[in-house]
DNA sequence: AATGCCTGCAACCGCCCCGAA
DNA sequence: TTTCGGGGCGGTTGCAGGCAT
């Protein structure tokens, strides 16, 4: 038995929005807010839409400081080395993106990443992974990427020269070494396994899926993907709480309790 | 000039989570 | 404690405009 639809679907409006459509529904929101119910909305303003339709509208294009058009270079660099560091399948991490980018939607990101960066960042990745066997390229490219945060940098520099490291393999709950079908940049090891953040035998390598493992047991997603979008004010970045995770707790595996201070 | 393909984007769909009753 | 409904999210679709043939 399927869920109840939010709205009577045969009686709704559906497609693009008119410019009329939209003053009616900035104009109520402006006025009266949501009210706490999208879904009663739209019959309250006098608009024939799905009240689902209008929080989509006002969140991605009427809301106050959206930011419309291309994406600049720095916000490419930004989703990218984001991407790098928690990995497409933390939870909500387009929210968790678009906190990082004032004016950004998820939806935006969304879309710029599906459609264009997805491309341009594995084609860059795929080939660092396969250009060497050594550490240079990548410690370049993490350079790059990680140029704001020299502790960081240093750390990250540091784990891919270990000797501990190997792109050829991920691990499995039980810490087996999983083959890697084909090259894929290091930083996306840890979650594009899918499998597991327990980390590898060595602590410097499970730098990132410790990064991110305790990123996510600490709940640090809420932190930052939505507290932060209140206000933008001292928003530290992502990348500064993964940092700081290190620093704070250390290397210790995932499969540990670990409290905060 | 006409046609087909590709790309980008707006919008919808359906599932999941969470809080209120 | 359970049920229900709204909000939030990622995935997907459909369309319009640009480009190549």
């Amino acid at each position: 038995m399927g869920r109840a639809p939010c709205c009577d679907k045969s009686n709704v409006k559906r497609g693009p929005w008119s410019p009329d459509e939209d003053a009616i529904l900035k104009n109520y929101l402006e006025n009266h807010g949501t009210g706490g119910n999208w879904i009663a909305l739209p019959r309250k303003a006098g608009l024939r839409r799905c009240g689902k339709s209008c929080r989509l509208r006002w969140l991605n294009y009427l809301r106050p400081h959206i930011k419309l058009g291309g994406f600049t270079e720095e916000e490419d660099k930004i989703i990218c080395t984001l991407y790098g560091t928690i990995g497409s399948r933390q939870d909500n991490w387009w929210s968790l993106i678009a906190a990082q980018l004032p004016g950004r939607t998820d939806n935006d990101v969304k879309n710029h990443w599906n459609t264009k960066l997805k491309k341009k960042f594995l084609a860059e990745n795929t080939s660092v992974g396969t250009s060497n066997n050594g550490a240079t390229s990548n410690t370049s490219y993490i350079s790059d990427l990680f140029s704001t945060s020299t502790d960081l940098q240093s750390q990250v520099v540091e784990a891919f020269d270990s000797p501990w490291f190997d792109s050829n393999h991920v691990y499995d709950l039980e810490q087996t070494p999983i083959p890697v079908p084909f090259p894929i940049p290091r930083e996306l090891e840890a979650f594009d396994s899918g499998i597991s953040c327990i980390p590898p035998p060595s602590k410097e390598a499970s730098i990132f899926s410790n990064a991110a493992c305790l990123t996510k047991q600490h709940n640090h997603t809420q932190r930052v993907g939505y507290d932060h979008l209140e206000s933008h004010e001292d928003d530290p970045t992502l990348l500064q709480f993964v940092l700081e995770d290190l620093l704070n707790y250390g290397f210790a595996s995932s499969s540990s309790q670990v409290d905060p201070p």
